[in-house]
DNA sequence: GTCTATACAGCGATAGAC
DNA sequence: GTCTATCGCTGTATAGAC
């Protein structure tokens, strides 16, 4: 049947929350208005708000489900035998999972500051959970003998933010095939951390 | 002698820039208004427009103004002797002079994208600069068999990354001094490049 | 659930008085 | 060089018809 106005709902949610993220991602949270989102849709902008009950709760939305997503996506991997083994894991797992996330990633790290303070503790708080992870594996390794890093806060700020610089760069089918570029990285955050 | 009516020129415009910068660092280029940069600096929003052809012009010269600061201060470094010695310097000096910084590399990292084509396409080619300066160190490092990697593009913007990272966590009068965090990511770095 | 219409505030930029 | 006033537009969010 033919509608004569927009789109009555099917999956208009998820459309939504679709759209801004590319949207904001595309040109910032502030550059970006509700009537924006709307055409993206393909509704008025007054539809939005039977979804979202403000603009900075669907920014909210976003980045929190993205944080949810790298937290259990990371607990769901198998067991590793050894600091060394695990830190391997880490890298490939944080390369392979950031690009495969270009617009979820650029909206964590550039919007921070447009979350309301309480929902910037929270991500804050996600992302920190996340950090510890690897500083635990560089902990144990140091204790262990396999690492020997002067800062393991320091040391892991560092790894995270040069595995965050793939994403700067990397494209698909472009020189480097997603193995070569997970061997490359492994190959320096290995180095740098050892004895 | 009391003026009635605002401040009268003095120092007018870089006063107005130097509140530009404080703003979009602080709240995003999006998100600052001209009118709120008039208030920071205690004149209304028409006057503004004495000092910039419009608020685009006041972002690029912001953004202008600390690449070629950047540029002007890394080519002033007294020569060293060989790469090690030359990635040393140049990993001190990249540290030392973002975090003099903060304001400025926040902006010069965010704001790219609310450019105008051609001045991103300005700002770009001088960043580029930057990296291929890093990158012919490492490359006469890979030469001389001093450094091994696998791929110098990719160690540059790894470094790049790692080291910009300083700036996301660095407090002045935190546990560390600028000295020791220069020690400590050196340290990182040169093992990361190393044979 | 989506539409149209609208309230009300704020935007960048300009004009003309002083 | 700064002010006041204003133009034309866009912003978020809401109300009520369908």
């Amino acid at each position: 049947m033919a509608r004569t106005q927009g789109s009555h709902s099917d999956i208009t949610g998820p459309r939504i929350r679709k759209a801004a993220l590319k949207l904001f991602a595309q040109h910032g949270y502030a550059a970006v208005s509700m009537r924006q989102i709307a055409g993206e849709v393909g509704v008025q902008a007054g539809a939005l708000y039977n979804y979202t009950p403000d603009k900075q709760s669907l920014l909210f939305g976003l980045m929190h489900a993205h944080m949810d997503e790298l937290l259990s996506a990371r607990a769901a991997l198998p067991p590793v035998d050894g600091p060394l083994e695990e830190l391997k894991q880490f890298v490939g797992f944080h390369i392979r999972f950031h690009l495969e996330r270009p617009d979820e990633v650029f909206i964590a790290y550039m919007e921070l500051r447009n979350l309301t303070p309480e929902n910037f503790a929270m991500i804050e708080a996600l992302r920190r959970t996340y950090e510890d992870d690897l500083e635990g594996i560089l902990r144990e390794g140091v204790a262990q003998g396999v690492f020997a890093v002067p800062d393991t806060k320091i040391a892991t700020l560092a790894v995270i933010a040069m595995l965050n610089g793939v994403n700067t760069w990397y494209r698909s089918g472009g020189r480097l095939s997603l193995d070569e570029v997970e061997t490359i990285y492994w190959d320096m955050v290995r180095k740098a951390v050892a004895r």
